[in-house]
DNA sequence: ATATATTTTTAGACAAAACTAAAAATTATT
DNA sequence: AATAATTTTTAGTTTTGTCTAAAAATATAT
């Protein structure tokens, strides 16, 4: 497989978890920044070797083997970036990038030692479920901090939105996965929170409450 | 720079290590398992960039830009060497060939907390000096142990050959970088040695003589 | 020194993965 | 149901890095 190959593979994983039923062309085109003729020719390419199904105009959805495979490069891109934030000390907002390389690198072996290194972690960084060498994704039920009850606390366990700015802003306002957070009130008129956090209380916009995830 | 580009720079400063006054383009065909013809393309396209100064049917050389960064992929493949090697206990003879793929990894922030956290080796585990972060290598002076005078003892520093056979064949004989080795005899016709190590002694072929670094 | 052999370069072609522009199919709207 | 809007596909190019085959330059040998 190419790294094009792969690329395609993970985004068409990303969408289906959305999406089961069926892929569109326009929305793997926006996720890889290409254009759609170009997903076109790729899904083709793919569909011949058997790692998606699909037919014109219904969109795609992965075979086994490619949702094996696609597993394949989620895992090695998550066991990475608990390596590169773990052992090398990035902090959770440099990790993607890097790891979006390094996920390509083939040997399984190599994978396998590494999760052996890192004491064969369940999550990484971002909370984000770690397939293990079959494939098997921890399940973890897990709510927005939009939709909790008051007054009750709940644990900071994973972000949905994982871009530099968004994971800068938690850093500055001092959530971090682990962190323990109470809603206090809701504000009825565009949903903000008033939210309890290390003995402090501060007020978040329901943008943010809408991408923490809590347990 | 593209992985190939990479590729073509990092071959030709290894081949002018050993032809300093210029590379031939067969060799760089050689080395990549390429054709000439597309060894002239590259070529053209590399001192265009200004990374090898090129004069036709004269060979290739690097220029500076080009030399440091030759010298910053051998930095990146020796230190993932080491990385392998020493955490993830893979074996000598396994490394290259991941390390191949590591070293096009871009992120020089990688790279430097890498050395970081290997405790900036000096060589990897094939004896080999790792440049370090403004391409400065450590010179050490050794010799090959088909050189060296008989009756002394002299510590096995790195190899030249490191190919997979080559570095099990090492193994078997319980040859590995520290061990000590002194030449007892050498047999004039065919330059055959033989060698105490680990308090055995035992005959080893010119071969092998030939590609084992001492000091 | 001339002929022969080797090396290197040029010219033209190909595959992969992208693109643009236009056509075809699907979905939404009135 | 017919038309409009959107999505998807097709057709034809482009770029990168490779190839083959032939031409040109250099090196070797008699």
């Amino acid at each position: 497989m190419t790294i094009s190959e792969e690329n395609y593979l993970k985004v068409i994983y990303h969408l289906s978890l959305v999406s089961p039923k069926g892929v569109n062309t326009n929305a793997i085109a926006g996720m890889l920044e290409t254009k759609a003729s170009s997903v076109t020719d790729m899904i083709k390419k793919l569909a011949e070797k058997d790692l998606v199904s699909y037919i014109k105009y219904q969109g795609v959805s992965l075979t086994e083997k490619g949702m094996y495979l696609a597993k394949m490069i989620v895992r090695k891109h998550r066991l990475w970036e608990v390596f590169l934030v773990e052992k090398l000390q990035f902090s959770w907002d440099e990790v993607h990038e890097i790891a979006e390389e390094l996920e390509h690198i083939k040997s399984e072996k190599l994978i396998n030692k590494l999760d052996d290194f890192l004491g064969f972690p369940n999550f990484d960084p971002h909370g984000d479920p770690i397939p293990d060498a079959n494939g098997q994704i921890k399940k973890v039920q897990k709510k927005l901090l939009s939709e909790v009850s008051l007054a009750t606390e709940f644990q900071c366990v994973g972000v949905k939105d994982t871009s530099v700015d968004f994971l800068q802003f938690l850093d500055k306002k001092g959530i971090a996965l682990g962190t323990f957070i109470t809603v206090l009130e809701k504000e009825s008129f565009d949903e903000t929170l008033k939210i309890k956090l290390n003995n402090k209380v501060i007020t978040i916009s329901n943008k943010i409450a809408t991408n923490l995830y809590v347990q």
